[in-house]
DNA sequence: CAGGATCCAAAAGGATACTG
DNA sequence: CAGTATCCTTTTGGATCCTG
């Protein structure tokens, strides 16, 4: 629950989920996220971090830092949790046919 | 996620699944769930009632007024995400042997 | 680039007392 | 019994500026 619970969080793993390239950087999360503030961005990758969903790659051999993140098989697996939280919604709440493709254009999931 | 990510909200529902007796009182509810503020269990209940996983049915013919909660078919639903989140649970974090019973006695889920 | 530090606003939750 | 009302503390999140 303190996973799920917190803002961004969902969507920090979907974003780290989206698109060919796995590994996203700091900034390149920001910007995907609209406006999360480095201070939160960085408290949730952290906490991330720490519940094992996510992992930290620094190369310290170059200048400027530069730092990927992306999902370990504990947080990819957490992928489906979302799914099944988002097709909750879909039956109960939200009746949206777009979103009921494989691959849905808007959240993608 | 206002559903998921608030205090008590979890313990509810599955408060509300437990048993045989489906319908729960308020206070009931409250005894169960040890150190809930009627304030917030108040709120809950209405959020809950509101987003349609849970109804309440209100006897007023009598008194002292008496109200029973229960889940609804979505609600019932919405069971099998927790039951969901407790599997990743105890596969990635916890490997907690006793949980894995068909019914856990630590949290009849 | 990848954050850390500081300060502030808002939300959430809890304690307690009270009421129809 | 089933809540409301009030007040207060804690937790979050956001804004902004700064740095190795």
């Amino acid at each position: 629950m303190n996973i799920i619970g917190k803002r961004w969080t969902i969507h920090i793993l979907l974003e780290l989920y989206k698109g060919e390239k796995k590994e996203k950087r700091f900034n390149e999360l920001k910007r995907k996220l609209g406006d999360v503030t480095p201070k939160v961005l960085s408290e949730r990758l952290e906490e991330l971090e720490k519940d094992g969903l996510i992992e930290k790659r620094v190369d310290s051999s170059i200048l400027p830092l530069k730092s990927e993140y992306f999902l370990t098989e504990s947080g990819k697996d957490f992928i489906k949790i979302i799914q099944e939280i988002k097709k909750w919604g879909l039956k109960w709440k939200f009746q949206k046919k777009e979103c009921e493709k494989a691959l849905c254009m808007y959240c993608d999931i």
